[in-house]
DNA sequence: ATTACTGCAAACCCTTTGCACGGTT
DNA sequence: AACCGTGCAAAGGGTTTGCAGTAAT
């Protein structure tokens, strides 16, 4: 079976595995790259006729459950899923509408940062959305 | 007029003044504290019989636009808005469900921190929000 | 007089939910 | 056999929009 290693990792996790989960995990896992549950939807249905969007949803669900998967609500838009097992800082370019990631590192700083400058909240999730220009939307501005 | 205050603020920022923009401007400037569109409809609809929430919608982007109000996505529910000029960083108590503000500074030291570990992304706007547990929680829960 | 804000109503997008069937353990 | 994930359809919450009347400039 093609999705053989995508799987075995939510048998790992004691996910029940099912088609439509292994491939909404295969396509995530893959790419690496942030999607929409309804950019997933599109990416699979003709790989899995029938799916539903509401599968999407609740698939995406139980693999944040399993922590797999970590979700972002960004300024603007609808939430974003990407193959990552924890909240991390996201960089929004407003010129390609692209989405990186800083140093993985950052994240670790930018909690300490803030937490030096809470008084005495505990913190325990911390979501960073920057909004701004990626390296490359400002070179080509720039040449 | 009550609203004097209230309108001199939105006549200066070049804002067309109605009642409905002083009632919403003020509500949000007197109290400080974080409304979604609907506690501020609710808040006002006594004073303004027959508002409607879609006006309260439009007021608070125009407020936003002139600079008066900024709003926030957090990690669930609805938008909240508030009477601040720019974005800064929000602390939301798991516990109590309240929203707070760690030390002025705590933005700018973000804005540095995260800058100085995103490459070449040039920041614009950095939307910070923290879960955990307020000083007060933390304190009934330890006692 | 001109401009544009409001109320009203409907639409919109994103997301969640109830139910009966079918697949997984 | 027991459980639970899926498709289907509908509802839900939050937000936006078109329009005609009215108020602000």
């Amino acid at each position: 079976m093609v999705e053989g290693r995508y799987l075995e990792a939510l048998q790992e996790r004691g996910v029940r595995t099912t088609p439509q989960r292994a491939l909404i995990w295969r396509v995530l896992a893959e790419s690496g790259d942030h999607f929409t549950a309804q950019r997933v939807w599109e990416t699979i249905k003709d790989r899995l006729p029938g799916i539903e969007l509401s599968t999407v949803y609740r698939t995406l669900e139980v693999l944040q459950e399993a922590g797999l998967v970590a979700d972002s609500r960004l300024p603007e838009g609808p939430r974003v899923f990407e193959a990552r097992p924890k909240m991390h800082p996201h960089l929004v370019c407003e010129v390609c509408g692209g989405i990186s990631h800083p140093e993985p590192e950052a994240g670790r700083r930018l909690f300490e940062t803030l937490g030096a400058g809470s008084g005495g909240f505990e913190i325990r999730e911390l979501h960073v959305v920057a909004k701004g220009v990626c390296a490359g939307c400002a070179e080509e501005a720039g040449g």
